[in-house]
DNA sequence: TATCAATATTACGATATTATAATATAATGA
DNA sequence: TCATTATATTATAATATCGTAATATTGATA
């Protein structure tokens, strides 16, 4: 096994497990249309403020979203086309 | 939230924790064009025999691999096409 | 300035996962 | 039968993740 492949596979298996929770697949596909704030999010997944937080924040950090910051409220959102696409691919595959 | 909703996102969930390991990522890879004896396993991940067989036996149970037994080896592989498929495309995804 | 609302951060106990070692099982061959 | 080989299972310590509560921060407004 080569250097490159076990980097690749640490830095893969680190995405898929960010993806996998079911928590953070309903938030990731609440925010296939349109964006959403913390609270909304609550909501939409049945989490609470600190939880929803956290969540976001780590998938901000993997690269599936990015954030807008108005007045007091902070709107995620998908971080771009690219990022959109791959999730309807992985919903594809397993619904 | 519908229930509905509540435990699909839980099985899609545990399918993507399952591919969310890296050896496991590569152990399936191997698997992509033949089939493999754990031991031959073992080198291709660099795990030990019965991290191996923990591996094979949790991918197996989420619907992932299946086996057959020869002599005292055993010979795992992807389950079917479609689940071939399903790798390939998570592969085309983050590759 | 004091307060409030929205979000972020921190802390922490509970639970789950990982990696490893030890042991068990099952089939084979001497 | 006994030893060997391949695999499976069990146990366990280390680590990571989860969910929750408490606190901090930030910006707006009275």
């Amino acid at each position: 096994m080569t250097e490159e492949m076990e980097s690749k596979s640490e830095e893969v298996a680190n995405l898929l497990k960010t993806l996998g929770h079911p928590k953070r697949l309903l938030i990731l596909c609440a925010l296939m249309n349109t964006e959403k704030t913390v609270s909304e999010l609550e909501e939409v997944c049945g989490a609470g403020q600190s939880q929803v937080s956290q969540f976001v924040k780590r998938m901000q950090n993997e690269g599936f979203l990015k954030n807008r910051k108005e007045v007091n409220f902070v709107y995620y959102s998908i971080k771009d086309l690219r990022i959109k696409k791959l999730i309807q691919q992985i919903s594809k595959i397993f619904c």
